[in-house]
DNA sequence: CATGAATGAGAATTCATTCAT
DNA sequence: GATGAATGAATTCTCATTCAT
């Protein structure tokens, strides 16, 4: 159960590493060392960080496998990000930061109301089901109940942004008498979510339930067309 | 930072589940002496690897803290379950098992259409809202990639149920005119599904983004009753 | 490594015998009690722990696997035995009793020396083929220094009738005039163990040298031969 | 029970080997500290192995105790070796390599047949005599069913060598007349190793039966010579 | 006599982390 | 900055043995 692979090498010196790592392949060396940038080092191990706690969660994720995943010394971890919880909240700042990136291709401000709300709700759901590893890692942080997120100083009130933009749009619409007028953009928002999120976090049990591949083209878009279709209804 | 929050419930016996867990229900005492019962140690190891589990995940769970939790031998545990997987297996089928008994006290047959998917609807909500264990193991075995879930023989189509009734609601409300007729069950089981597990699993990022407590009684009702006006202002 | 087999039953609360146990289906029953004889599960288990010792060694032998061999309970052998220990000295007793048993089947004295040596040879090569056991744990005691069998009081001084036997068919040989007169019967005796013994202690390594197959009837018979042969050439 | 005898030899690193312990060679210390070397470490664990599995088998060895004698951390034992099967499998190895070293000393081409089959002879038995890890260990491989030295890849067709020398010299006197003709040399090799092997794997039951002190130097001398004069006998 | 349940003391294996160059 | 070697503290799992009926 704890064995990850088993496969004993043939000759145990070289356990370590059977093909030369890519980025010996890749970068350039100088009197035979790497050079490597410390920002494209740093970038590396992220990457492969997002890929293993996402994967595998926290207690699940493996230092080890970090390390070669992102071609580096396991060394430049600690270096880097002190300890395993160090680079795990690492990543969880720059996954939300890459998200307040995201919101700004969003604007809703010239848009009719109830396109508005089709906009935004296809942005979320076009968000999440591009960035899985998002959905996972939230997912994994509820499980241990966000205090990595509680305890981060940069991470900004994520979805402020998000609820101000549907708040607004909201507005607009009871203004113009197509929405009903005891909307809670909270629970609006709140809802897309949870439409969004569990399709992608509980796809496997999902599947089970669904009885066929939730992954194609055409479930994925029918997925965001029934939630577009469902917000607007309980708007009405 | 390899030790885990070890923070031992103050009353371990004492399993958040609706049934009474079934060591209290069995475990015998004669003089302040435990009767020995095989049952009694396998249902008291259950609830334990219940708690440990739901808290913390496969990989984050403790076999010894199983044990401890259940007032038993850690060689107890591999003496009737094998190991950690099989432990985990157990769970999760006994978890499935009590989400079938508790079906059945679900009889829609008799209520008028918009009554009966008001009752599926907060059936499940309460469900999940009373099982918080079942939401989190769940969220855990889509980790997992739900491969336990597969590999068990028990494990049966744990929905299927819900969705018959369900369609069956919903046909007889398109035959009397009050639902539209273009419905898909399933997603609207789906829909139901998502609005309730995510509002738990997630609770801990939701409460960032809601602001305020979520687990009050207040809260939680208002979330069921918001679960049950999207579901059936979707189905007109 | 430590595991010998990880096949998780379907019900763990039947993990310990999926089939009816041999000793219900054979055994007499009186009030659903078995009857067995105190002899009969003692010979039972001698007989599993003799089989489990041989193929595994002391440290490698296991408990669970000789009561289960021996379709009796675990707490039988510590009834009978006192513990591993007791146990394995009493196979190598009974085992020992057994040889000189078998020795009372082998009258030289109206043999000619020639033909007395080649029964006496072909009587331990014989035994040896026909009591793989025999050798397997002569050998794990060697590698345990002999020490349960220097403790033991019952086992006598196991070859000294063999020897004894042959000093006599010697002396004859010499006397008639066959047999040179340096002969030291003990490194004889030890010659024919020798040849003997290793051809099945080690046949595993023996088959990868000899290139076939060293169990065919053929090939044992042959090897008999070439002990015999090799015997009476070095006496001549 | 479960615990072994203990007995920590006084200095564990004397290794009874024929070739200075790699460690020694190669372990360099500066202001008495140790120089990091994997290669020493390595060599330490092998040595350390040899010992162990040699004198308590495989299922009796113990890896923790394998790490204290090689004065090396448990941790690296599992960084080289994967297992403790690895760590075996690699032990065996790196001993039968060594034979095959030892065989290249041995020439036989000039030497007249009888002088060359009692050198082979000698060979053979002092090399058994000066390697008892190799005797022992073939006969814990041998228990094993040869399952490891099978998997092993490297280990090669180890006493083939010595079949074509000793094919060579029983041709050459088959041809100067002083063999008979229908020699078996297979049969021939492993009656050599039968009795140069059998007299150390069993000594101390042959110390029971032959009456007296078999490791001094006088009564091997006497058993190698008695091992020359039965094959010599054998071949005439 | 017989037996299922229970257990403490290991034993193998794994992990995050630090050392020393 | 970069890296292979090393490590101590768990963590899972196993085993001989005893309890209590």
């Amino acid at each position: 159960m704890r064995k990850r692979d088993t496969t004993a090498p043939a000759n145990p010196t070289k356990v370590h590493c059977a093909v030369k790592p890519l980025n010996e392949v890749f970068q350039l060396t100088v009197n035979g060392r790497t050079i490597r940038s410390a920002e494209a080092t740093q970038a590396a191990i992220l990457d492969a960080a997002t890929e293993e706690f996402s994967a595998h969660g926290f207690s699940g994720a493996r230092v080890d496998s970090i390390a070669v995943r992102a071609k580096t010394n396991k060394r430049m971890l600690y270096h880097y990000f002190i300890d395993k919880a160090g680079l795990y909240l690492a990543v969880l700042e720059r996954m939300f930061a890459e998200v307040l990136v995201a919101e700004k291709g969003l604007n809703l401000k010239s848009k009719e109301p109830e396109d508005g709300i089709r906009q935004l709700t296809l942005f979320i759901w076009n968000y999440v089901l591009e960035h899985p590893h998002f959905v996972r890692l939230v997912s994994t942080e509820n499980k241990l109940k966000a205090e990595h997120l509680k305890k981060s100083e940069k991470i900004p009130h994520i979805h402020s942004h998000f609820v101000e933009e549907l708040t607004d749009v909201l507005r607009r619409g009871i203004e113009k008498g197509v929405f009903r007028q005891d909307i809670n953009p909270s629970m609006i928002h709140l809802t897309i979510l949870a439409m969004s999120f569990y399709y992608i976090s509980n796809k496997h049990t999902v599947a089970v339930s669904f009885g066929h591949d939730t992954s194609s083209p055409e479930a994925t878009t029918a997925w965001g067309e029934h939630i577009v279709a469902t917000i607007l209804a309980s708007l009405k």
